[in-house]
DNA sequence: GGGTGGATGTCGCGT
DNA sequence: ACGCGACGTCCACCC
């Protein structure tokens, strides 16, 4: 049996006893069945095992983990072959994550307190607001009447009338858009016309900085309209 | 000037310099700008800086960081009033992200060689590959004549023609499958009925493991047809 | 560089 | 638990 394996085993399994944040940076490889399955051959990676049951491991490149397990799993060290053998459980679906490490180079156990909450501006829901306070950024005469109405197809995003009285669709977008979000806006308005038994005409506004070429024709061809507005800040 | 951030700051520059992974635990906070903006007050994080350039900034908690910055971004530690502080730099579009350590527990680096590559299995890709040698699965009688097909609203996973000489698309999902789906089949075959001048009856067939209740009922309003089919493995 | 859609997407919210 | 849609989604692929 390999003598360091055996300790860095235990310091990593003390780290996970003890509730802490554990980094392992060493050579592994990596094997992953569940949803998928994936095998990764050997090479220099950093795994990360958070309190809440998070597992990434990370290569020298890209945002992404080349694998993980997502919180709720169960960490378990072991020694495998006389390596370091981190093995991770989750039900619902089934999945298992298994890092086998043939070298240690280091590792890391933090205790970690982190009370702040993350603050994001410029999302959808600033442009909702922004919307609510100023319908005629979308139209003159535009009055909202709801936020995530319901309808058979899903929740809209504003429901309103125009200055005609005509039901109006809000399709709220805070980035330019492509053509999956003229099918929600389409499957929302077809739900609505199929649900206003009186003859109420209902207009669909998709509302974002811009649409893409594709976008624009889709819009056209249901005769579905574009308001250009952007997100404050 | 605060020594040991002096010092944690040329171990951080060096790291980068040398093409290493570096890893910064400590208690920081963090400020975002771009195509949103997000402010998060101090706790303790891992901060992950890949030579790639890449930014990770993970708390206790989740699999997605709380800040990022993706691949290509330039990274620069300074001291900022006596603290470590990486500066991290993206053009189109603009984006930047601040750190600010109040006190660093560790600093590590890292020199990684990986070579190996990421294999998947259970995709989309493999879906489609059980299709093509058998196309049975899909229905007595169907051909397979093209994958990516293109046309006016995107190209089609699988196309092809049935039994009685009438035109197939098949959209396929690996999972489950909600009302997008449906949406997406619906684009492709009601533009390749626009593109067929002759009367050629185009059929649309969505294989997925199952579908909710929303979108089968979506399915049937479009006269659209459904193929329970999972991916291999 | 932009468009388009996949992903072990993850995440949060509502039912 | 499942459905549904947002996300600073990221990512690969094609144009």
């Amino acid at each position: 049996m390999d003598h360091d394996a055996s300790e860095t085993r235990n310091e990593v399994q003390a780290g996970l006893d003890a509730g802490e944040m554990v980094t392992v940076f060493g050579r592994c490889r990596v094997d992953y069945d569940g949803r998928a399955s994936s095998e990764l051959g050997p090479g220099d990676r950093l795994l990360v095992l958070k309190p809440d049951g998070t597992a990434l491991v990370h290569t020298d490149e890209g945002h992404q983990p080349v694998n993980w397990q997502p919180p709720g799993c169960d960490h378990e060290s072991r020694l495998t072959d006389g390596e370091l053998h981190i093995h991770s459980t989750r039900t619902t679906p089934e999945e298992t994550l298994d890092v086998y490490f043939a070298s240690v180079a280091a590792v890391n156990r933090y205790a970690v307190t982190d009370d702040s909450e993350l603050s994001v501006s410029g999302t959808e829901a600033d442009l909702r607001e922004r919307v609510l306070e100023s319908p005629s950024l979308v139209e003159s005469g535009f009055e909202p009447r709801a936020t995530e109405r319901g309808t058979a197809a899903g929740a809209v995003d504003i429901y309103g009338v125009d200055g005609d009285g005509n039901a109006v669709v809000v399709e709220l977008k805070r980035r330019r858009v492509g053509p999956d979000a003229v099918g929600q806006l389409d499957r929302y308005v077809t739900a609505l016309r199929r649900e206003s038994h009186d003859g109420t005409t209902v207009r669909g506004i998709l509302v974002a900085p811009s649409v893409t070429e594709r976008a624009s024709e889709l819009l056209a061809e249901q005769g579905l309209e574009f308001v250009a507005l952007e997100p404050p800040e």
